[in-house]
DNA sequence: GGGTAATGAATAA
DNA sequence: TATTCCTTACCCA
């Protein structure tokens, strides 16, 4: 369930403790053993994210893609740098596995309490464990995980709408607009079409909207110029915060204790988003949920109306 | 111990 | 639109 701000800090964590060195490659469940072979023994080179896909390049132009899909995750252990954010020295980026990273915690202590062996056995169903002599990266229930060439990887580039973290600039802002304000799909699909935007996912869907009082059901070419502008910023914006807590706060420039609350209370984060029946933190009216583009979406009829 | 939902998307039909 | 992929956490017994 990770969008676009937790496959940007994974990038980040394997540039800082995994990149430029050679790394061992091994598939402990077994169904990426032919994968791993081709790339285990080499220096990684670089680490990118773009929107929902992790592109790990490997020597000799042979590059890992991944994406999580909804329940992948990737954990790290050992030693490990804390990004801005982290609580804990180990923990686990995708997914929400709270309980997980709270236990990986706590395994790293007794570890280096008990001067166990290094690396930890996997635990679990684990695709892909890419080590380095101190760290260790485990990945399990992705929905992609693949070993391509550049040009392999230039096709999946092609076919993805700009990430702002990638694409700054009016020339990306430029083909967003003109992505939305082009097609009669209500604006609710297009959000979550990762050809018109990278890594806008279910969460951040409902949230953008809300903020920019929108009906989830406009087209996107009844949409004026401007507001087309405004979401593109508002993505941004709110991506950048992602990446920089690690958490998907949503409330921040039209609430600003909301920052401080979320921290505290988990349910405080979001505007409208697994809201359905609550009150509208604006209007007091009820949230309604309504299944668009296969998810469900969350929005308050008064505001977005 | 079972059922379900989950921050996703390709594929079938 | 429905199904499938794949894994885990949580809720309820």
């Amino acid at each position: 369930m990770p969008e676009g701000h937790s496959v940007h800090r994974i990038a980040m964590q394997f540039d800082r403790d995994f990149v430029g060195k050679t790394v061992e490659v091994s598939s402990p469940q077994g169904r990426f053993s032919p994968g791993a072979a081709l790339l285990t023994g080499s220096v990684m080179k670089t680490a990118r994210a773009v929107g929902k896909q992790l592109f790990l390049e490997f020597e000799d132009e042979r590059w890992l893609r991944v994406h999580l899909g909804i329940y992948g995750a990737w954990d790290f252990l050992g030693r490990i740098s804390l990004l801005s954010g982290d609580t804990t020295a180990s923990g686990s980026i995708g997914a929400p596995r709270l309980r997980r990273a709270v236990r990986m915690a706590e395994t790293e202590r007794e570890r280096e309490a008990s001067n166990e062996i290094f690396p930890p056995a996997p635990v679990g169903a684990v695709r892909v464990r890419i080590a380095t002599a101190t760290a260790v990266a485990d990945l399990r229930g992705p929905t992609a995980c693949e070993v391509l060439d550049p040009a392999q990887v230039e096709a999946v580039l092609n076919r993805l709408g700009p990430d702002p973290l990638n694409d700054s600039g009016p020339n990306a802002e430029e083909r967003f607009v003109t992505a939305i304000t082009s097609r009669s799909a209500p604006i609710g699909v297009l959000l979550m079409d990762q050809s018109v935007v990278s890594g806008i996912g279910n969460v951040y869907r409902a949230e953008i909207l809300f903020r920019a009082r929108l009906n989830p059901h406009t087209r996107g070419k009844n949409l004026p110029r401007d507001v087309a502008d405004s979401l593109w910023s508002d993505w941004a914006h709110l991506l950048r915060i992602g990446v920089e807590t690690g958490h998907m706060l949503t409330m921040d420039s039209l609430d600003p204790d909301a920052h401080e609350r979320a921290q505290a209370h988990i349910d405080d984060r979001h505007w409208v988003y697994k809201r359905e029946g609550l009150p509208c933190r604006l209007c007091r009216g009820e949230i309604i949920m309504e299944v668009m583009a296969a998810r469900k979406l969350y929005w308050c009829p008064t505001d977005q109306a």
